[in-house]
DNA sequence: TCCTTTTTGTTATACTGTGTAACAGTATGT
DNA sequence: ACATACTGTTACACAGTATAACAAAAAGGA
């Protein structure tokens, strides 16, 4: 394995040669089924010998999660800015800010869901849009106890891929506008609403 | 390949055969990763021939949607008696039934939900419960046009099976009473609230 | 019970993809 | 220009898939 530890000097090769790595991973996954992309694949679409894949990889899987962990943290710094203006004027943008953003970003977005198939990946975004949520959605901090704030934030995160999902399998149909108003009142609002009349029951 | 289209006379010995395949996947699927699963292995703990796999099922996806087709069919039926009685009173007891009955099959919905991994099964899955709830759900018929009942059942089945999947993850901390309460207000109400909000922006 | 049919077991084989190794060639920064 | 680090070529061992031929065993009807 190069040395990618190394401070600050990377090799213009290394750099190179994951990129185009990278680069041919992303274009196999929108073209096939993930589950029948292989190593050699892979390498010859890269122009790259086989075995650089394994001078810089250990297996598939961590080369796709490279490629998504890219794209994640851009969707992640882009929720977690809209989720902190959480005063009800910002809410009413903030569904429609997201999904013209997943429409600029949809090649990414359609790889980030076929590679489902791929659970620990889903897993892994899920937890990252729900701790998001967690911490800088205000209502739900104040209503609630715990195990209501984590199933709620979960749901949220949950429904919010889903109707990602279901919005590019129908080819960005209703436009963001419109998904836009929809995420607000049946993720946003029903969510919220549906927390505080839980809490309330406790009491 | 026997002849499984035969009318009544099903041979015994495929009988056995086949259940024998589907244990030992079932068993597999509960200790190991599935993906890590071989037919080899099936079959040697189903103490079966190697080449009797390949007289059987062409795949072992085939063999996986067999053994999930079974499960998955109970569960839509319950869930489909369940959505017919759609009167507010039975709305109350409704999702407690849905967590008691998951509750008696745990092992199941974590295959399940484990093999989620193939995102097929994960799709289907959610087709069918979004059909079932579309049709027979009384409230969202009513309200809200056809691409807001499509996006609104949609929203049910994959919320469903997200809270079944946190549910199973924190080994069913919650009682069945506390989540089908959750379910009811978090899920089935939130949505009908808004899908009858959605539609009131539009007129 | 005998006999035909069907299923199963055994063994062998072609094929594909993974992962590693040795050695030669090439690019990088100083 | 030089040592260092990266890349390419070739070869190989290994595991899992999928198929085929033939022998053995079980099922069901006469």
């Amino acid at each position: 394995m190069p040395r990618k530890s190394s401070p600050v000097n990377i090799d213009p090769r290394v750099k190179r040669t994951r990129r185009l790595l990278r680069d041919a991973l992303v274009s196999l996954i929108l073209k096939k089924d993930f589950a029948s992309i292989t190593i050699r694949e892979i390498t010859e679409r890269a122009e790259v010998a086989y075995i650089t894949f394994y001078r810089h990889y250990e297996s598939l899987d961590q080369l796709l999660m490279e490629v998504l962990d890219e794209g994640l943290a851009e969707l992640m710094t882009h929720i977690e800015t809209l989720a902190k203006q959480s005063d009800t004027s910002a809410l009413e943008t903030e569904g429609r800010l997201i999904f013209e953003y997943i429409e600029q970003k949809a090649d990414l977005f359609r790889i980030l869901l076929k590679s489902q198939s791929v659970t620990r990946v889903r897993r892994k975004v899920v937890r990252n849009i729900s701790t998001v949520f967690q911490k800088s959605c205000v209502p739900l901090e104040r209503l609630g106890n715990q195990t209501t704030i984590e199933i709620a934030s979960n749901h949220i995160a949950t429904s919010l891929l889903s109707l990602i999902e279901w919005w590019l399998e129908n080819n960005m149909k209703p436009t963001p506008t419109e998904m836009g108003k929809v995420y607000k009142s049946m993720i946003i609002d029903s969510t919220v609403g549906a927390v505080s009349s839980l809490s309330a029951m406790k009491k």
